[in-house]
DNA sequence: CACACTATCGTTAGAGT
DNA sequence: GACTCTAACGATAGTGT
């Protein structure tokens, strides 16, 4: 039996489709007809096969046409909104999301910069750290300085200057490739110098960080 | 755990209802988007909520109008159809339905035609026989009767005279009431009788067809 | 072989917590 | 809101025509 999960993607199959166009009108239909019931409101739904010049209506062609009298009679700066309450409800989701995830992100963040501190009072010294490593530590020491101007009012300051663009994905992704994966690697000089009880901690978490841009 | 089976009913309670609405609106919005990707159709749902001047719409407020367009750009004859195709498909799914309920009846009477005819060949007489079978027996034979002139082309005999009306269920049912279920009672004096190798069968099935009645 | 229908059972929606 | 658990959905194998 191969009882796969079926992906959101077009059914390539002729006949496969034409199935699951039949039964899951049919599903569809009797979820918009339940839902109408037990929340007491009122929906139509149009669904336009292609080969088939009439689309299946509900609940009816004669109630279609009396709901969306109403609703083209809504004045038009209701309904010629540019989103309707349904994508917006999808952006409030998105950006819910996205914000736990800055959230998660930045306490792991903390956690790695925490991490790293301790080390560097120890036996780990700059020389040892690789360039990601380097560019999220000066990363971390721009944010916290400006986070500290900001609760000192001190706003007119002058932005830090000089400090180096952080890599592309792509750069740190080269860059590892040359040098062969020092972090997990124990046959290297680097490696040798630091095995104490130097635990090297992962830092991928910086390089995806980059790719989330807001609006 | 009280996880009972939702029926299909108006939910009494205002938060349950409201919750209910959110999740469903999500969930049916979510497999209108599934059924155009999977199967390649398109399609539109517009949702009205209690208190709420904009409804919700998928997949966005430009698109319905377009589609909407087209909707009403059919020629009038398909639009304005008496039945949507859900509506059609329904009746024939009905139809199908009946039809086969019919078929498997049919089935059962026949079955149990050919038992009594056996009994009545064997130890059972007449005069063991209950009204309703009676009926039965009756019906079997006009029909079968009719079926024979049919196939033999004597379609100009006149009609059978003088064949009892079937009777309705509530007149069985007194019948039955009155008579104290001959059918399965062994204290009477019929059934003393008939204790051999007689096995009274089920007949209800007689009674139940006289309510489809089809258009 | 192609089609229609049924049975089976993995996946999903959503009620309750 | 996140999670658990069940009823229902729907993909596919099986069966009949």
């Amino acid at each position: 039996m191969t009882r796969k999960k079926v992906k959101l993607a077009w059914v390539e199959n002729v006949k496969s489709r034409a199935t699951s166009l039949q039964k899951m009108r049919v599903g569809l239909l009797k979820k918009v007809k339940e839902l109408t019931i037990l929340c007491d409101v009122r929906a139509l739904a149009i669904i336009f096969s292609p080969n088939k010049t009439e689309p299946m209506v509900w609940p009816s062609v004669e109630a279609t046409h009396g709901l969306l009298g109403e609703f083209f009679a809504l004045p038009k700066l209701v309904q010629k909104k540019k989103e309707s309450s349904f994508e917006s409800y999808l952006k409030e989701k998105t950006q819910k999301i996205h914000e736990q995830l800055m959230k998660s992100n930045k306490k792991k963040k903390d956690y790695v910069i925490d991490e790293m501190m301790m080390q560097l009072q120890n036996n780990r010294r700059i020389a040892d750290l690789n360039l990601t490593e380097i560019y999220a530590l000066l990363s971390f020491s721009r944010d916290t300085i400006l986070l500290c101007r900001k609760k000192l009012d001190f706003l007119q300051f002058p932005p830090l200057r000089d400090l180096p663009v952080f890599p592309s994905k792509m750069q740190v992704e080269e860059f590892k490739t040359i040098t062969n994966d020092v972090f997990v690697g124990q046959d290297n000089e680097r490696a040798g110098r630091t095995d104490k009880a130097t635990r090297r901690i992962n830092v991928d978490i910086f390089k995806e960080q980059q790719h989330y841009n807001e609006q």
